[in-house]
DNA sequence: CGATTTCGTTGACAGCTGTCAATGATCCCT
DNA sequence: AGGGATCATTGACAGCTGTCAACGAAATCG
């Protein structure tokens, strides 16, 4: 129900509720640590809606009658200034959250990046659900303060001058939410392969910054040997080490763990 | 208790907590909100502290023993690169909850700006609390939210490339903050004095730019007739409107009801 | 009161980015 | 396959900031 792709014939509520669940929890979701009961009532609620790029999911400034989560595709959290300038504040990836509970509007507006299907759960149902569900509520408070330290890493990641330095922060972090996907890292004798899931110009507005200056980014890193532009939106990327002290913070456990996952996908697959 | 000023001799401790309790809560706190029994128990629990300026109060990568909330002064969140660099990814003001609860270490620090005093909850004793005082689980989740979407709307100040117009929003924020505490924002004839409670160094941290371009942009301001200053610390802010123009969101519903408070008080003091 | 240190300011110059303009590449639709 | 639209790239130039250096002001300390 959460889907609206093809399931099998004759499948009936039951099994269509347990897909939801399965799906609204899959890999690194935010709900993966409520129990069954929990999951059962939020698949119970669950309003699928499938987004076309472009398309928005929650306008700025109105109040959002449903709280939703990324199924597939990459959602936009952006804002546009009164003097027409656009600014990304932050991706959302599958299995991330978004929308506002118990209060009122958000100042930023929620748009599909690329095609994406979510899962929009009524925002009344939702609280209601928050308020017997102890076990929801800390998953819900643990996933905001997530929330909060990304974008704090965010900020610092955007006070690098050199926008080079701001995209090489940017693809170490696409590899580290990317490496233990199998499907969107390929390894590579020389490297492995990363899919850049956004347009130069959502780039651009991300990373605080215009198309042109991108583009030299891009062929600056390749010239300096970090990577290779294998076409618009894939990226042989070198040397992992390398991009992340070009942020000027160097040599992380986030770089270590990154490179540990790596290697070991590496050695499983000979 | 949660302060080490000098109280009446012979207050006991009903008294005092009933002071501690007042002063956790005062202002705009993130835990106006919650039920006096739960504030109580808050109270009870509440160790004070005292910082001077420059002292950390949460290590960076260390997983802290307690929960803060700011009683007086200013604190600064920050990281410290590996290469030496600085940045600071908000302030903390008198009201403003910092520390996590639940999971493991921040990547930043807590720093006091100023001399502050701050009231220290232990961690344990305080998710305890948390679990069965739901109001002060609300509370606090409503606190993030506000403190994810104020790290947000920085993001997009900081998307400015002039520095004069991030230094413009930052005034802007500080009046916002400021203006319905009276001695924090003395009003003038010919506008209103605040005070810029960080030093250049700071504000240079905080905006992601060095001090000399700090200077720029203060007397850029000066030049255009938005503000005056007055000291190193004290400014005038003749045209609150103009800017927040110069920040390219306009005037905001925020500007709005800033300018009407200063209105209001204008009226009151005749 | 004077010396020292810290902080804020100002100037000169190089480096990087924003802007404008033009070209090349790719995709989509017919 | 052709044509149009969108996207990525490249070049030239101006503007702003970072850096280095020097100066002035204010606070601190003896």
């Amino acid at each position: 129900m959460c889907s609206h792709e093809q399931r099998p014939q004759g499948a009936d509520m039951t099994s269509g509720v347990g897909q939801t669940s399965h799906r609204c929890h899959a890999g690194s979701s935010a709900l993966s640590d409520v129990k069954a009961e929990t999951r059962a009532a939020l698949a119970a609620m669950c309003r699928p809606r499938r987004l076309g790029a472009g398309q928005t999911a929650i306008h700025e400034g109105e109040t959002s009658d449903y709280v939703g989560c990324v199924l597939s595709g990459i959602l936009r959290l952006q804002k546009t200034l009164a003097d027409g300038r656009q600014h990304i504040v932050g991706l959302l990836f599958e299995g991330d959250m978004f929308g506002r509970v118990f209060d009122g509007a958000s100042d930023f507006s929620v748009e599909a990046a690329t095609d994406a299907e979510v899962c929009a759960f009524p925002r009344r149902r939702f609280e209601e659900l928050l308020s017997h569900a102890p076990d929801l509520d800390r998953a819900l408070l643990m996933n905001i303060l997530t929330e909060l330290d990304r974008a704090r890493d965010w900020m610092v990641l955007l006070s690098n001058r050199k926008i080079s330095s701001r995209l090489a922060g940017f693809l170490v972090l696409l590899c580290s939410r990317f490496a233990s996907v199998d499907r969107l890292v390929e390894l590579r004798p020389d490297g492995f392969e990363i899919r850049v899931p956004i347009s130069r110009t959502d780039l651009a507005h991300l990373l605080g910054t215009r198309t042109e200056s991108i583009s030299r980014a891009f062929h600056w890193l390749e010239d300096e040997g970090d990577i290779e532009i294998l076409g618009p939106d894939r990226v042989l990327v070198r040397d992992v080490s390398a991009l992340a002290s070009r942020t000027g913070d160097g040599e992380t456990d986030a770089i270590a763990s990154l490179k540990a996952v790596l290697a070991s996908r590496r050695q499983a697959s000979g």
